[in-house]
DNA sequence: TCAAAGGCGTAATTTGTGTTACGGTTGCTT
DNA sequence: AAGCAACCGTAACACAAATTACGCCTTTGA
């Protein structure tokens, strides 16, 4: 099989199987679930990757790569590093919270191993927050924030922009949410982050 | 069966279902499994809790009756508003942060239908957060604090209390919290707190 | 064009679980 | 003490899923 047909292949199983987590949890998706919908056989799932672990790994492996992809783009579009936040927060927000995240989260929170947890975090909050932190470093140096810690302060920012939302998310009591929602949030939490840091 | 004794053998059987979920998780939790632990059997379970839903329903029910009653006792000790949000703090953080609630929390993520994350959600936040707001309240009436509306207020005092710890203890990234990490962090939240509505 | 690799559809194996049922025992009430 | 309700330990029933295996077909590369 060709690179690029494997690669079209693979979207279109992880596509079928993010369909289901999505209506039926980790533990209703079965590995013959997602063949039968992809159009695969369960043979080549374990071949490509492994076990049901495996395959949920591979998904979050990539969603967070579109994440700090997409973060990276912000970040390199230049300008006043507080902008910056203000334009960012909404798109982390909306990623934070979607459906496939919140359904990779609901993954981890069933897989008892902890190697869901694990793969999401170090992909997650753990590739944004460095990324978080050159922002608000650009800032303290142009004399706009004042903080001692940048791990502190990113944290910080993350509490205020995201808090309890996304355990909400995850036990099914807040709908995905929409733009406006996202816009207003960020704003606050720009503002309110600033007045504690200024 | 005399009530009491009835009462007895539920608290035996909710340990153990408390065991097994959070050594194994949810969909690792069996009826059988519960039976065996408890040295009860699986007719009695299906008797007393309907099914293995009701079982966890009631395991909820039974946690937020004590997380309330905790809170309702914090807050009949009377004394200055800022004090008393600064002594419950740290408790209603060991709460929610605590194994039993991130079990169940696990449990209602890995719930499909969604009644067990209602469940939660009516009993804990919903629960905790009307109380809060009385705290909020006395502390504005008094002069402490300025804002327009108290949920908003309470929101705010959550997230900069709890943050995204929910989550990331779901997801298995981080241990149950010690007594001194809960009381740095809540100080540090009612002083950043007042900060942003002084 | 041809041979080999591997992917598909299907089935098999093994294990486990939710739920119900049953005979014997225990606890409770009169 | 006797009788009845219900609890225990065990088994049965029906179903599902993780994983492996197999024959056939398709794709790939030389």
């Amino acid at each position: 099989m060709r690179d690029e047909n494997k690669v079209l292949r693979q979207t279109q199983i992880e596509c079928a199987a993010y369909e289901l987590l999505e209506l039926k949890g980790y533990a209703g998706t079965s590995m013959q679930g997602i063949a039968r919908k992809a159009r695969a056989s369960n043979e080549t799932l374990y071949n490509w990757y492994g076990d049901k672990r495996g395959l949920f790994t591979a998904l979050v492996t990539r969603n967070a790569a579109e994440v700090r992809s997409l973060l990276e783009t912000e970040l390199s579009a230049g300008g006043d590093a507080i902008t910056t936040l203000g334009l960012l927060a909404p798109k982390l927000l909306e990623l934070l919270l979607g459906n496939r995240a919140i359904a990779l989260n609901r993954a981890a929170a069933a897989d008892p191993t902890g190697e869901l947890g694990a793969a999401i975090s170090q992909a997650g909050r753990e590739t944004v927050l460095p990324l978080l932190e050159q922002v608000l470093e650009t800032a303290r140096r142009d004399g706009q924030l004042k903080f001692d810690r940048p791990t502190e302060a990113a944290g910080l920012f993350l509490d205020l922009l995201v808090g309890d939302f996304q355990i909400r998310r995850v036990i099914g009591r807040l709908p995905a949410p929409d733009r406006e929602f996202c816009e207003t949030r960020s704003a606050l939490a720009v503002a309110r982050f600033c007045q504690l840091l200024s």
